[in-house]
DNA sequence: ATCTTATGGGCTATATATGGATCATTCTAG
DNA sequence: CTAGAATGATCCATATATAGCCCATAAGAT
């Protein structure tokens, strides 16, 4: 019983999907590479790298990020070393926000 | 001859990713959601978020994108429409550039 | 125009990510 | 303090993404 993966996407996250695959494209056209040479330093296919332009969900997160960085795509815009403070940032905020969230019992009229 | 997966990651790569997961699951506290909810509402198991969260680079993009959404995390910051419309841009830069990318027989002294 | 290469698409086998269940632990609310 | 719930972690079966072929076509260079 075969019971298909019906995963389903919210308008944005697919335009997000596909504009970071548009993005990649892009770039790795203005640097005049070619689609085997990164899938090459990506240690990927080059059928998955088509699949990454593309658009598809239903690709590795870490393949994506890497053959954006490899391109010059730059997530949330900032370098490596950027990215680590935001993340001690993050987990500052992190140890503040209570461990595990409780749904209350009582509904004590919440939003609405 | 099982062929272990050998996928590397750049430094800057597992940082977003990290980074990513980090803001995923702030985001997610802030709003009192528990994985279970969240989980639910994109889904998908428990068991992938906290994956997702812990900045587990062989998840699903999608999956990903879908669960940053619905806790409010805005990859390119810009809603549905925006993000529509700097897809048009991107094609429209996309059809200015070559269709293939042709390495150059000579090299007429490249960048560097 | 021709030659060469990049790209796009399809196929199969296999590696692997995911769902679901379970268990222990930590945390919160009362 | 206590009860109940959320979380973290592990294990297994299976659905599925990926590599690695292939071929056809398009597109750039000469």
């Amino acid at each position: 019983m075969p019971k298909v993966s019906t995963r389903t996407y919210s308008r944005y996250s697919q335009e997000a999907i596909a504009l970071l695959g548009n993005l990649i494209r892009t770039a790795r056209k203005e640097r005049r590479m070619t689609a085997q040479e990164v899938a090459e330093r990506a240690g990927i296919s080059r059928g998955l790298l088509q699949r990454i332009e593309k658009g598809d969900p239903k690709c590795e997160l870490g393949a994506t990020f890497e053959v954006a960085t490899i391109v010059g795509v730059k997530l949330f815009d900032a370098d490596a070393t950027t990215l680590t403070r935001h993340i001690r940032h993050t987990e500052d905020k992190l140890a503040l926000l209570p461990k595990s969230i409780r749904k209350r019992t009582k509904d004590v009229d919440d939003d609405f």
